[in-house]
DNA sequence: AATGAATGAGACTTCATTCAT
DNA sequence: GATGAATGAAGTCTCATTCAT
C-alpha cells in the first residue's frame, strides 16, 4: 500500500464517518420532532425514519432501540443544560439558587419541546435517568455549598431537593400547553415562592 | 306472574347483579395491581384479566377499553380523595393549607400505589383528567378563601397553584420508590417549605 | 295423582307450550328483521335476542345456532311459498308458467325482505338449501307436465330450469333496492322475456 | 455518487421491487384459492398468508384489509373480462348478443373459480362493485346499439338487462358445482333461451 | 453504511355458546 | 323455560426488529 492509497483510505473513512454522523444527527433531530409531537409511546420507529428521510433499517445502525434513541436525546440535552448552567453559575461570584434557577429555566425554555416530553414520559421509559434526578442532583450541589450549613439543619436534603425539583418541573410542564410567561418571569415566580413561601394567612385561622 | 315468582325473579336479578358487581370489583382491583406494577402502557388486558382470574372477554363486559378501566380507577380514588379532604377540612374551623396538605398526604399515602402511577402515567392516557388538575383545583379553592386576599396580590393564582401542586406531587412520587417518611412528616416537610421558603443564604452571596 | 292435578298439569303444559311457541315466534320475527337489516353475517345472536326482547340464552333453547334460525326462517317462507303457489296454480285449469311465475312474484314481493336476503346470503350459509334450488325444483315440475313433451326435447331440463330461475331470482333481487315495478308487472316483464326471447335484431348483423 | 453506484442503486431498487411484486402476486394467487375454497367470509387473513407462504404482517404491506384484497382480485379479473370481451366483440362486424354472450362465458369459464365466488359473495363485501352491475352495464351497451331501436320499445332496458344478467350469472354459478357443459355449449343454451324463449305450450292451457 | 421487504409475536376485540341460578 | 354473566377461541392488525441485497 502506497502513501496515496493510505491518504485516500483516510479520506474515505472521514467521508464515511462524516456521513454516518450526519445520518445520526438527522435521526436525532427527527426523533426529537416526533417525540415532541406524538409523545414517547405513540412515536414509532417508522415515524422517526420517515421524518429523517432514511430507511427503517438505518435506525438500527445507530440505536439499539427506541429507548436508546430517547435516552440519547435526553442525555444530550441534559449534558448541555448541565454544562451551560455550570458555566453560567461559575461566571457569578457565588453559586446561588437565584442564578441556578434562572439558568435552568432559561435553558429549559429554549428546549421546552423536549423537556416537557421528557417530564411527561419519563416514567414510561425503562432505563431513563429520570429528568428529575438530574435537576435534583444539581440542586443538592447548590445546597451543599450553602455558606451557613446550619441553615439547612433539620432538613432532609434529598427530599428537599426533590420537592424543589417538583416546583421547577411543574414550571417547565406549564410550558407544555402555553408559552407564557417567559423564562425570566417564570424563574421569578418560582424564586418568590421558594424564598418567602406562601402568605402566612393561608396557614392559620382567619378570625 | 304471582307474588312468589316475582320474589324469585328479584332474588335472581340480585344474584346476577351481585356476581356482576363482584367481577367488576375484582377487575378493578386487578387493574390497580397491574397498573401499579407495570405502568399504564405495559399493562395488557390479558395481564388484568389473569390477575382478576376471569376470562379475557369478561373485561369488555365491564369496560370499553384499557383507558376506561384506568380512568374509572383514577376517578374512583379521586372522588374519595376529594370527599375525604373536603370532609376533613370542614371539620376544622377554617380551611387552611395546613389541614389541606395533611389531608391530601394522608389519603395519598394510603393509596400511594395508584397515586404514583396516576402521576407518572397521566400524560399518556388520552381522556384522563390529569391528577395534577384536581390537586391544583383544590388548592385554588383554598387560595380563594384566604382571609386577606391582598396577601396574594401580584401572584398568578393559576401558576402558583400549579407550582405548589408540583411540590405535593413530588412528595407523592417520592413514595413510588420508598415508604419513608410517612404522610404526617411528609406534610410537615412540604408545609415548612411552603410556609417559610428556603434559607435566605441560598439566594445571596456568601462573602 | 288425581284428576284435578292431571288437568292442571295439562293446562300448565299447554301454557308452557303456548309460551314456548310465542317466544319462538318472537325470535323468528326478530331474526327476520335483523337479517333483513344487517345481512346474514353481520347479524349477531345478541342482535336477534335484543330485538326479540328475550335473554341471549333463550335463543339456544329454540335453535342450535344462527344457521338453524336462518334456515328455519327460509324454510318456513318457502313452505308457505310452495303451498301458496301450488294452491294457486291448482285453482287454474292447467299448470302453466304464466300462472306459476305470477304466483311466485306475488308471494316473493310480499316477503321481499327475506327473499332478497336469502338470495344474497344463500351461498354464505353452509347447510342452507339454496333458495334457487327450490325455485328450480318447482320449475322442473312445471316443465315435466308440459302437454307436448317433445317441445322440450334437446333441452337440458336441469340447466334450463336453472337459467329461468336466474331470471326470476334477479327479478326478486331487483326489489332489494327498489319497490317498483310491483309483482304483476315484474311477472309480465319476465314472462315476456321467457315467452318470446329478445328481439332478433340483437342477435344478428345489422347491415 | 458516481455512475457505478447509480447503476447499483437502480439494480437494488429493481430487485426490491421485483421481490415485492412477486410477494403481492403470491398473495393474490393465494387469496383467490382461499376465497374460492372457503368463500369470502370464512377466509381468514391467516389462511391467505399461509397459502402464500408469507408472514401475516406481509399481507398488510400489500393490502389494507381483506376487502381490499378481494376487490383487487375481482377488479383485476373484471378488467381483463371487459377488455377481452370488448376486443373480441370488436373483431366482429357487429356487436351482437351472440358474440357477447359467447365471449363472456368463454372468459368466465376460464376464471370460474373467482367468478362463482364473486357472484356468490358479492353482496357480502361492502365496497365491491357488484359483478352483476358490470355484466348488466355491458348488456345495456349492446342493447343501445341495436339496429332497430323500436324493437326494444316498451321494455324497461335497465330491468331487462338485469334479467338477462340473471340468466348469464346463473350459467356461471352452475359451474360452481360442475364443469359441464363447457362455455360454448353453455352460451348456446343461454342464447337459445334468450332468442326464442320457452315453448309456447308452457304458457298455455293444455286441452 | 444504507435500504426496505418481510417477519411474527403480541395486543385488542368480538361473539357464539355455556351454565349456574 | 328463561336468563344473562362469563368464557375463550379466533380473527384483525401493528410495529419493533432482522437480513438479503
Amino acid at each position: 500500500m502506497n502513501e496515496d492509497s493510505k491518504t485516500e483510505l483516510t479520506i474515505r473513512q472521514h467521508r464515511g464517518a462524516r456521513r454516518r454522523a450526519k445520518t445520526r444527527a438527522d435521526l436525532l433531530a427527527a426523533a426529537r420532532k416526533v417525540f415532541a409531537k406524538k409523545g414517547y409511546h405513540d412515536a414509532s420507529i417508522l415515524d422517526i425514519t420517515e421524518a429523517a428521510d432514511v430507511g427503517v433499517g438505518t435506525f438500527y445502525l445507530h440505536f439499539a432501540d427506541k429507548d436508546e434513541a430517547f435516552n440519547t436525546l435526553i442525555d444530550e440535552v441534559f449534558h448541555i443544560l448541565e454544562e451551560q448552567v455550570i458555566t453560567e453559575v461559575r461566571s457569578h461570584e457565588a453559586i446561588t439558587l437565584t442564578v441556578t434557577v434562572h439558568s435552568i429555566f432559561r435553558h429549559a425554555y429554549a428546549q421546552r419541546d423536549l423537556f416537557s416530553i421528557a417530564l411527561a414520559s419519563g416514567a414510561q421509559v425503562s432505563r431513563t435517568i429520570r429528568v428529575e434526578d438530574t435537576i435534583a442532583g444539581g440542586l443538592i450541589r447548590v445546597f451543599e455549598q450553602v455558606p451557613q450549613p446550619e441553615d439547612l439543619q433539620g432538613y432532609d436534603i434529598q427530599l428537599l431537593a426533590r420537592l424543589v425539583t417538583g416546583v421547577i418541573a411543574q414550571g417547565i410542564i406549564w410550558w407544555f400547553d402555553q408559552d407564557e410567561p417567559g423564562p425570566e418571569e417564570m424563574a421569578n415566580n418560582v424564586l418568590a415562592l421558594l424564598a418567602h413561601g406562601l402568605p402566612a394567612s393561608l396557614f392559620t385561622h382567619n378570625n
